[in-house]
DNA sequence: ATGTTGACGCATG
DNA sequence: CCATGCGCCAACA
């Protein structure tokens, strides 16, 4: 059992229109927030068709990616603590896309900043 | 085996 | 507002 599928399937709840955050899906799925960027980096990382190795060899990497599941997994709704989009730097994502797809949502930002009392995902 | 590195968060200057 | 520092922990090298 992968670890991270409850991470997925938790994001997967997260209505259009309304973020999380990196603390929040940990501490809902009694994760550190850390790894909860490890596993959407993962996700990420396949969305732009660049996978980074993935080392356990029960669940090998090309099939982990090839889940029809994680096809709907809308990564760019979690966002940081402070409302900011933590993406910019990450490599095999494009800068800007994260922020692209939120506004396309309808998501607000001042001055690159989510208002998360208006926009948080409370489950 | 061991030190480093993050899509983090919180607390303090 | 920026800058550290620490807790945290899986993945990496």
């Amino acid at each position: 059992m992968n670890p991270y599928r409850e991470v997925y399937n938790l994001v997967k709840k997260i209505p259009k229109g309304k973020v999380a955050t990196y603390g929040q899906i940990g501490q809902l799925t009694g994760l550190d927030p850390r790894v909860v960027g490890w596993a959407l980096n993962k996700l990420a990382n396949w969305r732009t068709g660049k996978l980074a190795s993935w080392r356990n060899r029960r669940e090998p990497v090309r099939q982990f990616a090839s889940s029809p599941a994680l096809a709907a997994v809308p990564w760019h709704r979690v966002i940081n603590s402070k409302g900011g989009i933590s993406t910019n730097r990450v490599m095999n994502i494009p800068l800007g896309l994260q922020k692209v797809l939120l506004e396309k949502e309808g998501i607000k930002f001042t001055n690159d900043k989510i208002s998360l009392k208006d926009y948080r995902w409370i489950p």
